[in-house]
DNA sequence: CTGAAAGCGCTTACAG
DNA sequence: CTGAAAGCGCTTACAG
């Protein structure tokens, strides 16, 4: 019994012997033996391994979206490598760009924070990239996103739909964020179709997209004369920092201030009032993620970057539509589809 | 000039003459070149990953943990591979137990479900494990966790202080989830010492720690005609929850029932109200980790587990002080310690 | 169905 | 300070 049986039972192929096979998975039991993935990745060239950068871990669209990647990974034999740029520009071009970490997994699933195409063309060849989220450029790489403009329209349109005009922005961003200049773009496309102007003084910029960068924006939303009657926040982080402000002050949602956001995380389906907000298919984002850069790598593909969006729904809660806070009435609450256990709280 | 010699200068070796070492790193440049990570991880017998395992990652309690794990990993040159047991206790054992994957990491960091004492003492051997949280059973490893029992008296004794005399526990759980049992201890030892009696009924099973499982059992509490007139919680996720229900059936916190939660997740400081909770050191708790299982995999150490302590304190917000969603009075805002840049969102 | 042998890409005593 | 060589623990054509 050589080497190579052994190596022949471990790894099931099926050209062993049965007798052969159960000695060999005896032998295999009894001394607790574990084939070390290391050498089996370097003979193989493969690691099975795949990275996962994101801005921020902790802000939930993240967590839920790399809680779903690593599921699917796992589905197919993967691990996931989890790491975080902090919201820094820097760091997010050296990981990915410099390559700073050597090469131990076979290919990166990247949430860009504000990476251009010049960077990305810039890349050492290695292991495959994907990207997560809108980008603007060209593409230069598989990428998997919704379709920000659209689904930012929706948003806006909803809120013009229940008789606001006066609608804020929160989450403008300078210049190389695309995530944020779609969904302006949405927002602005919206006004035009309804023909409503945009007050341009409502645009409020965010450098994060936290509860407090929301918060703070809408402090000064609130503080002007004309205020608000609305305001669409560019994800739900910010939307619930700016109700916090809203509710605080003593105003009403969304009786005075009606808030939309976008991601629909988990926190905005329990806060009082629940947040409406635009719910991309999440599963069905880390789902394709991963098999398109399976692909990949498994093919060694040298075919085109490709597209591909991912579909999103408006969920229409209480921040737009119910009435919070005083046990007054409320409207139908919107249901998660991709969690059937969770539902919204409603007593 | 050898192959000894461009590993020495890949690795830093110092005793490289200057002129060969700036040749060498030229033609480094030149070409392009990066070690293989996984050779060099064969070799050297360790692979510079530590694996983490959570129940799930996208509860914010875990994913900002995980955060600062990867964040002190990576101060010292580990990488973090994130696994998740989805609450699912068979699973952590395979995981952890079984070594249903073979290893490639130098050590895991798990945040246990369910784990026995029994099972802990049949893993097979390999690499360090530490444990993350509390457990009530023999040291059979390393462990970071804070007092729990002290904790959850100090948040219950809170809520004595504040005048509350009918106080519910969200969060009790069926035998082996330790957790649960030690946060329940110190819900009675804080009767015990005030000298009032818990009402068994007001004793709330939860089996997950989720924001619906908060909801539902404070419907049932709402349901009662004696109903609490506070409530602690095993967990923000669960007070959230709780809250919810509170205010969506047109009562109020905390004039009608206070809320303390557990764990000071982001959340809490921006609902409204904002959370009373008891904040561990997520920081410390993630360094302590990180520099005791490096220390284990460095000195393969034999020595006995150790019980690390890290710190907690009782964040005092507006659900047990404030005036929440009316624009009144509001306490003192407290400030988290460890981002200073973000406040609580007082307006 | 199984054996003997080469090699994945590094690191590291051992000499010099 | 640098070279020549062995070996980490697997997988995999190549024979048989």
């Amino acid at each position: 019994m050589s080497i190579r049986t052994v190596s022949n039972v471990v790894s099931d192929y099926p050209y062993v012997a049965d007798d052969t096979r159960a000695r060999v998975q005896a032998a295999i039991d009894r001394l607790g033996y574990r084939p070390n993935l290391l050498a089996r990745s370097l003979k193989q060239g493969r690691s099975h391994v795949i990275a996962l950068v994101v801005p921020e871990l902790d802000v939930p669209y993240f967590a839920e979206l790399a809680r779903l990647i690593i599921a699917e990974g796992r589905e197919r034999g993967y691990l996931v490598m989890i790491d975080h740029t902090d919201g820094d520009k820097n760091l997010e071009r050296e990981l990915i760009l410099q390559n700073a970490r050597p090469m131990n997994f076979d290919g990166v699933i990247l949430s860009p924070l504000a990476l251009s195409g010049a960077d990305l063309s810039e890349r050492p060849p290695g292991a495959p990239i994907l990207l997560l989220g809108e980008k603007s450029f060209d593409s230069l790489a598989d990428h998997v996103a919704i379709d920000n403009v659209a689904a930012a329209d929706e948003a806006t349109t909803h809120l013009i739909d229940i008789g606001r005009s006066r609608i804020a922005a929160i989450g403008v961003q300078p210049s190389g964020y695309d995530t944020a200049k779609l969904r302006l773009k949405g927002f602005r496309r919206a006004h035009r179709r309804a023909g409503i102007p945009v007050d341009r003084s409502l645009l409020m910029t965010a450098t994060r997209f936290h509860r407090t960068d929301g918060a703070e924006a809408m402090r000064q939303l609130l503080a002007r004369p004309d205020r608000p009657d609305a305001v669409f926040c560019f994800n739900d982080l910010l939307a619930l920092g700016a109700m916090r402000t809203v509710l605080a002050a003593g105003l009403r949602v969304p009786e005075d201030v009606a808030i939309v956001g976008f991601d629909d995380i988990e926190d905005g389906r329990f806060s009082t009032p629940t947040l409406t907000t635009i719910s991309p298919d999440k599963q069905l984002i880390a789902r394709q993620a991963i098999e398109q850069i399976l692909t990949r790598i498994s093919k060694s593909d040298d075919a085109a970057p490709i597209e591909i969006r991912a579909p999103f729904r408006l969920a229409i809660r209480e921040s737009t539509a119910g009435i919070p806070c005083d046990g007054g009435a409320r409207h139908q609450a919107d249901r998660p589809a991709s969690r059937p256990t969770r539902s919204d709280s409603q007593p």
